[in-house]
DNA sequence: ATAAACTATGACGGAACGTCAATGTCAAGC
DNA sequence: GCTTGACATTGACGTTCCGTCATAGTTTAT
């Protein structure tokens, strides 16, 4: 038998919480006394814990709603799935943690070199292979424009470049299990767009080719899986739901 | 040059959201024409960027604002601020990953949880329902049982309550920017209180001498230091807030 | 030249509460 | 028995961060 400050000060929330909560039918008080006073039980609690659980997930509350109202709602799936989300959320934070310490670290001078080139569709070795095929592939002058930025970068901006790299592509990675249309894939390739728009360029036909060509082009491959081996194709369809979404694809 | 639907998309965010950035002046074009469109460029761009960075971590626009128009803002400073913000995130994901893993064991019925087990986590629900139950129950006999009962943990189950009790204390580290009065604060203490039931007691009035104890005892106070200067101190009043608000403090 | 697609500025709406305000209720102490 | 202070109730309005028209001007493409 809680009040409504006693549940709110428990589960951390404000008594307005619950004042709304009940006024959208969310979560009922287990009973009402004659005075109009919310009285909660356990039930009431549980199904409370439930609703923090998916608010944590930024659901909105009407779909927290519909989800715990399902006759057939599967708890044990729903937890599972949960998980998952937690563990790419994780990874992300994770991947994340590093590049600042990696930023961190530069900063502070104690390190010169960023040791993982491994991302490096443009490193500076294959740099001139791919500006040959490129130029066949798409526009001269873009091509020859980036080439020439990259060209200009220091040591220093390269290595952070290519880590900015890396990590977006870590985030996608995690966002593999949502599908190439999930918001979070959807974001990755955002962030890759803005990345590739340092030095290469944002226009969004070439970007559709670049993105196809990583798992065509077995070199690109190679470094792609080894992130992960679904990377490559994943890019290509995500790339292109992006595209398509933000009507930048005539066809 | 671009337009505000170009950085919109190339963002991940759509034309109102740059609307409003210019309104509140958090994000001005970085040229505006004569016809009135917003024009950005790479500027523009970086500290959208920094902007969207801040936003993912749950910060209202004008704290953003206010962050990135500090004259002496120092960059080393946010990212070691920032970094110290992501483990904090991070322990917090996996100990409600853990959470939901034992959850979903429990659900199959291979594991039976224990108190212990229930209650950790930031499943706050969780808590409210063993703090109910503490609430009603506690008294001198239960403070010694649950104090001798220290003494009968094994190696391993002590070393994991100090584990618990070294994570409880970097969530209150992560709550202190919000003050000792706030939800993740009072959360925070919630928790520990739970976690010193286990070996200590739950008595208010001792509670509140072991923490302001945490700021007067030299030899507490360097361990505490040693996670955060700010600890010591700001558990005290944390404690108080939080005893005085459940009422159970009686002057 | 006309349509399509973009831009602008209001203005309203909505989600999820925060924050008074006015009022009723309860437990405790004198 | 009465006061007091903390709690409860229900409005009602405020706030943040945009979404979503509406209306109107601008640019681009054919």
């Amino acid at each position: 038998m809680l009040t409504v400050k006693q549940l709110a000060n428990l589960a951390g929330v404000t008594p307005r919480t619950l004042h709304y909560y009940d006024e959208i039918n969310l979560l009922t008080p287990s009973q009402t006394g004659a005075n109009g006073y919310r009285y909660y039980q356990k039930d009431a609690i549980l199904r409370l814990q439930q609703i923090l659980l998916y608010r944590q997930m930024n659901l909105p509350l009407q779909q927290i709603k519909a989800l715990l109202e399902q006759p057939d709602f599967d708890l044990l799936y729903a937890l599972q799935s949960h998980r998952t989300n937690l563990q790419a959320q994780i990874q992300q934070l994770q991947t994340l943690l590093q590049t600042v310490d990696q930023t961190i670290q530069h900063l502070q001078g104690t390190t010169t070199m960023t040791p993982k080139q491994l991302f490096t569709g443009f490193n500076e070795a294959q740099q001139a292979e791919y500006e040959a095929e490129a130029l066949q592939t798409y526009d001269a002058e873009i091509v020859k424009a980036s080439a020439k930025r990259w060209k200009n970068y220091s040591a220093d901006e390269k290595n952070n470049i290519l880590a900015e790299g890396g990590e977006i592509y870590q985030a996608i990675i995690a966002a593999i299990p949502q599908g190439a249309g999930s918001a979070a894939a959807q974001a990755g390739v955002a962030r890759w767009r803005v990345h590739m728009s340092y030095f290469w360029t944002p226009n969004p036909a070439q970007l559709l080719a670049i993105a196809q060509n990583y798992s065509a082009d077995s070199r690109f491959k190679a470094n792609f899986d080894q992130m992960d081996e679904r990377l490559a194709g994943f890019m290509a369809e995500a790339v292109r739901i992006y595209l398509e979404r933000s009507g930048e694809l005539s066809a």
